[in-house]
DNA sequence: ATGGTCGCGCAGCGA
């Protein structure tokens, strides 16, 4: 096990059209464990073989045109599971995938976009926030290390979002958002980049509209939520802009977190 | 300026 571990998530906005922009990604940014979000493709199209040549096995959970999470790796790769454990596995709708890489537990999650508050879209996103809370509360250890990575929909706090109050109490910032991930934490999870980068205006997607990238008009809602024994570990994080610069790139940044694992065996259980 | 751009797939919806 390498003594550095490197773990990413990237909503590409179609895996199909972004693919040549993740291959270039891979070749240097060199995650050990890559999460994507709105692969949009089942899982016979997800193309396996090209992760294969670059060093990484894969899991994929897609059956469609919407939505479509995965996870690469290249510290091996066992027990992926697709959706939430139990009765609500149904409704996970192909926005979650769990495995073991290198001894970390890992999600990959694209939480639904809630659309207005109020809307049924946004009570969707608020159930699916708790189901997702009872998954891992029934699924993971705490002191064990967990990443769960991914597209969360919602900015935590007002250094996340590039105007606090244009877009108070919208949608991604809510209270009642913000308080269902806030919830994940006190479960034991620490949103490793904030811990890391405590400055505003450090984003993760921007839309493509209207040249908001470029107006620096963004959101962070790309998060890496770890427990502590990983985050305690983390060393560097970053936001990779310049994937979200040049040609037909995602609306969305990948996010990668450094891990120093090199004592982790001995301190987990 | 209350719009704008993408992806999917072929009209118009979703983000």
């Amino acid at each position: 096990m390498a003594p550095g571990m490197r773990i990413a998530t990237w909503n590409v906005n179609s895996l199909k059209a972004r693919l040549p922009r993740v291959e270039e990604w891979i070749s240097y940014a060199r995650p050990d464990v890559l999460c994507l979000q709105e692969t949009k493709m089942t899982d016979e199209a997800f193309p396996y073989m090209t992760f294969q040549l670059l060093g990484y096995d894969a899991a994929h959970n897609g059956d469609g045109r919407w939505n479509g999470v995965a996870i690469l790796s290249r510290v091996g790769l066992e027990d992926p599971v697709p959706g939430f454990r139990g009765a609500a596995g149904e409704k996970a709708e192909c926005r979650l995938l769990s495995a073991t890489c290198g001894g970390v537990l890992v999600m990959s999650v694209y939480v639904p976009n809630g659309r207005r508050v109020g809307s049924e879209h946004y009570a969707a996103k608020l159930a699916w926030l708790e189901d997702l809370l009872r998954h891992v509360e029934a699924s993971c250890d705490p002191d064990a290390p967990v990443a769960i990575c991914g597209d969360f929909n919602v900015a935590p706090d007002d250094r996340d979002v590039w105007d606090a109050a244009a877009v108070h109490g919208a949608t991604h910032v809510s209270e009642q958002e913000r308080a269902a991930v806030r919830a994940l934490l006190e479960w034991g999870l620490v949103d490793v980049f904030r811990a890391l980068h405590t400055e505003p205006g450090l984003y993760s997607w921007w839309d493509y509209r209207a040249g908001d990238f470029h107006r620096r008009k963004g959101m962070r809602i790309d998060l890496a939520l770890m427990s502590h024994v990983l985050a305690d570990r983390a060393t560097f994080a970053l936001i990779d802009r310049n994937a979200r610069k040049g040609k037909l790139p995602s609306d969305h940044a990948p996010a990668l977190i450094d891990v120093d694992i090199e004592d982790l065996k001995e301190a987990t259980p």
